[in-house]
DNA sequence: ATTATCTATAGATCTATAGATAATGC
DNA sequence: ATTATCTATAGATCTATAGATAATGC
């Protein structure tokens, strides 16, 4: 008990950490604060010196999630100049991200519940859709930017919703074909124009 | 009280009809039995002469939005011979129905709350899916059916990721702009092969 | 003195069931 | 006699708060 303020920096962070992987694996209304304080190792009494309220919650979590995403795009980068278009969709299109959604992308796991969250949520959403398609154009390469920020928004719509649906589906050929189906024609129509 | 069996059929699609409607616009937890049966003009009591369970509703319901959807491609073919693609892309990105989730698509609205669900919701997904893919690939005229079906395949998931990000977001200059990008392109792109 | 966390609990849900009531349908 | 619906409620949640405890930090 106690307990210093950069401890409490650490508890934060921890709390929220754990939220953002839960979050995409069940649910926004998944479960409750009992649950997430107790595998934080702590009990439900002191989530409200963290947080205002559960919709609180929600915002960092889902903020988190997205930088998760930024991140492991990010280290992709540094070990190369630029990583190409192509390892971002095979990476983002593969088995291993449809399992394990707790440490995905938040867009294909949350998007619609995301949609009925309050106007804090949805404003960080925004800005995390404009870096993303930033981000993706940055990659097409040889192209206008116009045509490029089309193009970077027609890939982050597929590739979200190829991942949504492939989650959805119980019949695992038909979830592997949306994978693949989705990955070879957006691969093929990046580099067409190249 | 009391009431004949045709009434009891009756009533019961009428309460599949309405948590039809409120999942797409709630979300699969968004609201309770008792909150969804006086929307029928009923109490909570009468619900499980009607399903085993929640998640039997849930699955009732999920196959009903998908039939929604269907019945309004199907309304638009007996005009003409054929819907034409374009019209379907339209339709489907227009900003009318991304304000009115309830009546709209059930995949852009609950994706990735269905990959949470029981194998038997998971088991009506997949055969509404395939339904959907074949339906667009059928509207893909001029190809090889292998080529139809992959790009049936990326235009189903570009429209279900959009809308969903386009729903997202709070910016409604980027909402419009994620629905018209995509309807552009997916509209070259079909026709371009024609 | 302040505060991060704990225990305990209020008050509002929610799913599911038990038993009563009033209609259908043999 | 059967059954579709009702009222009432058990039992299990869930969010949020109150007050106690034990540490930090002036």
């Amino acid at each position: 008990m106690g307990h210093s303020k950069a401890q409490k920096t650490r508890t934060h962070k921890r709390i929220v950490s754990i939220a953002s992987k839960r979050f995409r694996e069940k649910g926004l209304a998944g479960f409750g604060i009992a649950e997430l304080m107790k595998e934080a190792g702590l009990t439900v009494g002191g989530f409200y010196k963290h947080f205002d309220s559960r919709d609180d919650l929600v915002t960092e979590a889902v903020s988190s999630a997205f930088g998760g995403w930024k991140r492991r795009v990010d280290a992709a980068k540094t070990g190369e100049p630029s990583v190409s278009l192509a390892q971002l969709i095979d990476d983002y299109l593969s088995e291993a991200h449809r399992d394990h959604p707790g440490t995905g992308c938040a867009f294909s796991a949350l998007a619609p519940e995301i949609a009925r969250c309050d106007k804090s949520t949805r404003a960080v959403t925004s800005e995390q859709v404009r870096n993303d398609i930033q981000l993706i154009a940055g990659l097409l390469l040889g192209k206008d930017k116009r045509t490029a920020r089309s193009k970077a928004i027609l890939t982050f719509s597929a590739l979200v919703g190829a991942m949504a649906l492939a989650r959805a589906v119980s019949d695992q050929a038909l979830s592997r074909e949306i994978l693949n189906a989705v990955a070879e024609l957006l691969k093929d129509s990046g580099l067409e124009h190249q």
